[in-house]
DNA sequence: TTGAAAGCGTTACCAG
DNA sequence: CTGGTAACGCTTTCAA
């Protein structure tokens, strides 16, 4: 069995209470006490016992995140970012994952909400804000991040998506491109917001919005590249064919490059192509990908100060929004520039 | 605040206990009784608080998992795997990371111990089984995950980590390397392991080990990629310098692709390299890498499974050992058959 | 089949 | 400064 402060208080001859006191650093006590009870804590390297310190409290010093899949390195930055954070302070992060399905969401937060966590992050893939109703009545502190739900009044993190679409569209029309399709993402906000950004710019430099050159499909966050390399099979048999894709993702531009490749066509010659996020890897892929940067490290620091913030705030919940601006990166998949230089030295056409 | 047992033994007119009964599927309930009291359940939407009923039972229904970094797809996918299966079966996971770092590490676990975690799942930095004494102590299930600690009675999964060397080296030795080069991982039983495997070898095929040409560096798998790209410029200045590396991991082999290519090398054909881990994206980089794959899913899933047959079996812990065999997965960053034909062809020789 | 009593390890409130 | 009493929400044991 392990020590408790029962057996402190005995060992010491002072009271339980008096324990509890001198651990939480309350200064009704005698410094000779403290140091009597102190001695004795390090002695039998005590700890309180959290799970009965959260029945008392109501506080379970827990955060939980729910994210649609961890191997995606955004969501795994974000994880890492706040799980480091959190356990500087005291708390642990309960993670899991929501594999994009809505349904699955729904019943991960009743779960979670169980546990009397003091706050919740989550990525959500639900398209309608009722899954958090649950949430907001059990009065659990949300943030929500990368997804926001405009009827939703509760915290939100995430980049501005529509920026997103703009910079990468606007870049492929400077690279040159006449016919730009776009592999969109699911019906979130980003996804939304992408398109949009994407549309308004086609609208801002009059180009048309070519018959399907817009490609959908499910589940783009647990199987982007599969997806990508299938959306872009599809878009190859076009005629015209696009000579520019701005994919919602960089795991769907890397499988677009892919079946680019395969139909024996050139990146960024024949087709330019550009993601987002940034990935870590993504200047060591076969045509370094080009692709619009999310600020990941930033955006998990600042999800953890966030979710700090509201733990450590008595008032009630606030109510705070933070956008990440985007920022264009350049690489091999949209440069042009040495178009005759690069020909021979890129494996854009290979296979 | 909150439903609980309390009031719904107060509406439905019955005991307290009976609830909890009814609650956890006793048999000694009418089933008069039992439908009244699970349609008031019901109707509340109610979930008993996992808090309390942790600090009666003395289970938190909680896994701890401790990694290096979540960023390292081989983690993340045990990370996912772990969290699914678990939460299946009514358990939350609570992870931590590392860093790489021995003293982080140990602070983490007393952390986690605090909690009462049913069980610890841990991929270990430290050097020493020291770290685990609290473990053992505190009587909680531990399952060791990819190093393991030979003198420490514990369940241990991992990789056969020598024939991890052995099939990188005997590949590069197939494909005509005469002076391989190992990018060593840390002192723990995987980089250990797979450095055995490569000098084994070496000896086997008659092959001198050229000096300096196993290089060391800390923290491989927080900073895999840039460790790989700074050992293999060193590498580089050797004379004769290496015509194959074997990389502890992928994200050090394509660091090292990496610093051969912006020395003006061709990879396979001045220098051939492998890593190990089979990485998602693998297939996709500048040199599609040749790895030695290590089942990831299927080490995921056998994690998941033999934490929950521990958490699930009353009998004290067991002590199982599980060790997957890796496999050779030739890709371009080897393959030398046609050699010719891909010169001109392959980003090899690029930048 | 039901429920009363005791307890899990801690904290909050208030009296001494 | 110190400590008793009650409570957190649930389970366990055992008697009715």
């Amino acid at each position: 069995m392990p020590t408790t402060m029962k057996d402190i208080a005995r060992d010491v001859g002072v009271s339980l209470i008096t324990v509890s006191k001198v651990l939480r650093n309350h200064d009704d006590v005698s410094e000779k006490t403290r140091k009597l009870v102190l001695d004795r804590v390090k002695e039998l390297n005590f700890t309180p016992n959290l799970v009965a310190r959260g029945l008392a409290t109501g506080r379970s010093y827990l955060v939980g995140l729910l994210v649609p899949d961890l191997l995606h390195p955004f969501f795994a930055q974000i994880a890492n970012s706040l799980s480091e954070e959190l356990l500087k302070n005291g708390y642990g992060l309960l993670i899991s994952t929501s594999k994009e399905d809505p349904e699955l969401e729904k019943r991960t937060v009743d779960g979670l909400l169980r546990r009397r966590l003091d706050a919740l992050v989550i990525a959500s893939v639900s398209t309608t804000s009722s899954v958090f109703a649950n949430i907001q009545e059990a009065g659990t502190p949300l943030v929500l991040i990368d997804r926001c739900f405009p009827d939703l009044k509760t915290n939100y993190i995430g980049v501005d998506d529509e920026v997103v679409g703009t910079l990468a569209t606007e870049h492929l029309i400077t690279i040159g491109c006449k016919r730009i399709a776009h592999l969109r993402g699911p019906a979130t906000s980003p996804g939304i917001g992408r398109l949009n950004g994407y549309l308004k710019t086609l609208k801002k430099y009059k180009i048309e919005a070519m018959p399907g050159y817009i490609s959908a499909q499910m589940m783009v966050d647990v199987h982007s590249r599969e997806s990508g390399e299938y959306l872009m099979k599809q878009l190859l048999r076009l005629s015209p064919r696009p000579d520019g894709v701005f994919a919602y993702n960089d795991p769907m531009a890397i499988g677009a490059i892919h079946a680019i490749l395969d139909a024996g066509l050139r990146v960024p010659e024949d087709i330019a192509v550009i993601g987002s996020g940034n990935l870590h890897f993504d200047n060591e892929l076969r045509v370094p990908l080009s692709s619009i940067d999310q600020q990941t490290e930033q955006f998990g620091e600042l999800t953890a100060q966030l979710t700090l913030s509201l733990l450590q705030s008595k008032t009630s919940f606030r109510n705070k929004t933070v956008i990440i601006q985007p920022q264009l990166v350049i690489r091999a998949s949209t440069d042009r520039r040495h178009n005759t230089n690069r020909k021979g030295r890129n494996l854009a056409n290979a296979r």
